[in-house]
DNA sequence: CGTTTACACTAAATCGTTTAACTAAAATAA
DNA sequence: TTATTTTAGTTAAACGATTTAGTGTAAACG
């Protein structure tokens, strides 16, 4: 491996100025025509490739930056996963992926570890509340907790739940079921007050009955268990708003699988929208979330908050409802 | 910060020692117990955070490896991602994870910054033929190129896809469409010649009519065309063979919104199980593959070249068909 | 002619670890 | 009692960059 140092070597030159030129601060540095040429020349002849390690040591930065989400292979969390990746590297930043399980130890462990390698500053959806001290720039999106002073990016949750709601109503439904996750999550807090805000507006009345929440450690087996509830009954529902787009796909299973026969009757509403909803039953309204823009944000403000140290505050994007 | 420099002033020893007992050789270097206590001590009073980045520089070993994959958001490569993590932190490791969207450039571009952040290995379902020189340990998945003398993790594609085709065959399907990826890729090509062999061995007719090569770069348009000449025709065929997830999951919505008189007699057949499979018309039978072997066994292959240095060879894997 | 300025660089410290080689004192062996 | 080994550490170099504070020379200025 040829390092600064052989370079100066070869070309009859300090390092000092070989990672003057290389770094493009040749003429900055009044470095003359020819040694900036001989020292390119030498480098390429020694393939010469910088050690980012070294460099983030005397730096004390390294330009990477933590993306850590309770489950990588959600399609959701993937998306955003992608996308920051993208707009990390137009920056100049690489991204270190950890899922946390939804479990608020991992969680803690992994900014640990994350810290111990230098990490400049991470975006996360946080799995505990109140979040986890970082202390260090940090930027949470989907869960965003009402008690902290970090920066966020988010999206209206009540009003689109409200508005999946309303769209359930207007389509003639009285009785809609509601199968969310447990409820200490803030977004999803928030969707149910939609829900609620919605059924009040419409002078339905609210039945806690009809309200389930999926413990997530037991996704599976507790939404047939809720579904089963909702559509078994003497007086099932006619509707179900899901607020996560993981439950709602099990949802459309259990019915596939256990209530044919309300495939063609049944309304679904649910958040994050899957390319499947397009093309099963029952048919799936969904709230689109913009994936591009959440993590446009959520990049420019954690690098903002580490190239400037002041922390920029939160912001809101709307979702966009796929009527089906 | 505390250092170990910062602990060895206050503990009132030389870094030496502190560095010793803090990675538990202090036994093994004769340091007496009262010191080590002391360091421990002053360790955690100070609050010290071992600097990941100067460990790795002065061992020449990042403790890191790359992951990279055309496209992280497909849940398949979400998976094995995820897995693949999970095996990596039980060895010590971190995970960067980059999508290379196929394009060859790009990953060459990846696999350089990674080389730079002195990454020790890394794990890759290649976008390109030859594959990329890494020239550092490396596992190939997903794609495996004969050409290649790195190790890699396969799965049985060949029987895989002649076992589909026979199903399919079984099930009284005479004309069998086939949908691919480009061919280039060698699990694809694999793939081919499996559909080819069972239709030889049943005595059906190869038809080069009935296979469509999609482009990676426009999958949507792609499949809508291929499956409507496969459909639409004056002899249209009773079934598909898809060779991957998305272009099949294409497939059913293409057939959904188009041909929706065709969902209760269609078969499809694919690769990659999505969980949505089990809910939708037409359809899907397809071939499991075994995420955690996979993940596992690049995981531990690659530590294995990574601290033994000898290339361990290429394992291949059994998928589980799921009929439906 | 003396001083300033521009030019073209360099020396050396620093970031936080690891580790080979060494030392001084105490314990043990001959 | 002396030689050797063990104990309990230390010193200093190394990893590969960045960067501050220079150095020496030559041309320009007044």
């Amino acid at each position: 491996m040829s390092s600064l140092k052989t370079i100066a070597e070869q070309a009859g030159v300090s390092k000092t100025t070989v990672s003057f030129v290389l770094n493009g601060r040749g003429d900055e540095k009044n470095i003359s025509a020819e040694t900036q040429k001989r020292i390119a020349d030498t480098a390429k002849r020694l393939n010469y490739r910088p050690n980012h390690l070294a460099r983030s040591l005397s730096l004390g930065r390294s330009y990477t930056i933590g993306f850590i989400v309770p489950d990588i292979s959600n399609p959701f969390f993937g998306k955003i996963a992608r996308l920051v990746e993208h707009f990390a590297e137009d920056k100049g930043y690489s991204v270190m992926v950890a899922s946390t399980d939804e479990n608020p130890l991992k969680e803690q462990a992994i900014i640990e570890s994350f810290r111990n390698r230098q990490i400049d500053g991470v975006i996360i959806a946080p799995a505990s509340n109140p979040p986890v001290n970082a202390s260090m720039p940090l930027v949470s999106f989907d869960r965003v907790y009402g008690n902290q002073s970090a920066s966020f990016v988010d999206i209206n949750n009540k009003e689109t739940a409200a508005k999946l709601t309303q769209l359930l109503i207007d389509s003639g439904n009285k009785r809609i079921g509601l199968v969310s996750l447990t409820s200490h999550l803030p977004n999803i807090s928030r969707r149910i007050e939609g829900y609620k805000q919605a059924l009040l507006s419409n002078a339905l009345v609210f039945d806690q009955a009809l309200v389930f929440e999926i413990d997530v450690k037991n996704k599976k087996a507790g939404v047939k268990e809720a579904v089963s509830r909702l559509l078994a009954g003497d007086n099932p529902v006619t509707a179900v708003l899901f607020l996560n787009n993981v439950i709602a796909a099990e949802g459309i299973r259990t019915v596939n699988r256990y209530y044919p026969e309300c495939l063609d009757t049944l309304q679904f509403a649910g958040f994050d929208n899957l390319d499947v909803f397009d093309y099963v039953l029952p048919k799936v309204t969904s709230a689109l979330q913009p994936s591009e823009d959440i993590a446009r944000s959520c990049v420019e403000m954690l690098v903002h908050q580490i190239e400037h140290k002041n922390i920029s505050k939160g912001l809101c994007f709307s979702t966009k409802i796929i009527e089906r």
